[in-house]
DNA sequence: TTATTATATTGCAATATTACGATATAATTT
DNA sequence: AAATTATATCGTAATATTGCAATATAATAA
């Protein structure tokens, strides 16, 4: 094997494990935080920021755009990116639930 | 190639990866999302609930106690396991910095 | 001591990811 | 139109992940 069994877990699990999976690697989250800091820019600039190659870069702009992370506009030969909020607003709302369960009550079992 | 270039990126970025990467699973998240629910409970418990075999559940188990998010301990044969705070606090805090680049400017570039 | 119960580890096949050179596409400039 | 600029896609090698059967380990029970 080696797939994962998505079939078997729920729409929502599946569908947040796509949006972490997505934020589940350094060059994604530099991404990410670059993109947050500067609001937009074009994918050239992601390229001189990160020590990775213009195809690399690229690629992990497809899969955070995919996950529904980012967002890019096509801008003359160029396309600018920026954030999604909707794919953000989804992982907070997990987070929400765990706060939920965890900030009444100190669960340890160790 | 294949390997991801962690050396590149900083601590804190790497760091975050490998909580998100360990979230990026749908059995993962299954298992997270049960351990909220029941607070704290025993290996067997989570094969029961999840369709996968027990060496894989105990594969994933794992990967959440090496990234922090899920402690285990000891009782008798058994291990009980329950939610690592401290891993989901560092994930909160990067979500609060999203949030306070996000909160005040309603940031499109597209 | 010999089961039994609970979990982890090993080994391996199938599949996915990461990274990048080469190349394609598409808009702009000269 | 030809060159330039910006990004995407293709192809592929290296590596990682997923899943499980078989087996090992470790504590408890009979």
């Amino acid at each position: 094997m080696g797939a994962t069994k998505t079939d078997h877990f729920s729409d929502s699990q599946n569908e947040l494990a796509i949006l972490t999976k997505a934020l589940g690697h350094p060059a994604r989250i530099a991404i990410i935080e670059y993109l947050l800091k500067v609001e937009s820019c074009i994918c050239g600039d992601i390229v001189n920021e990160l020590p990775l190659a213009q195809p690399t870069v690229s690629q992990h702009l497809k899969e955070l755009k995919n996950a529904g992370l980012i967002k890019g506009n096509v801008e003359g030969a160029a396309i600018c990116y920026c954030i999604n909020e909707t794919g953000f607003d989804k992982v907070k709302a997990f987070f929400k639930l765990v706060n939920s369960h965890l900030d009444d009550k100190r669960i340890q079992c160790c």
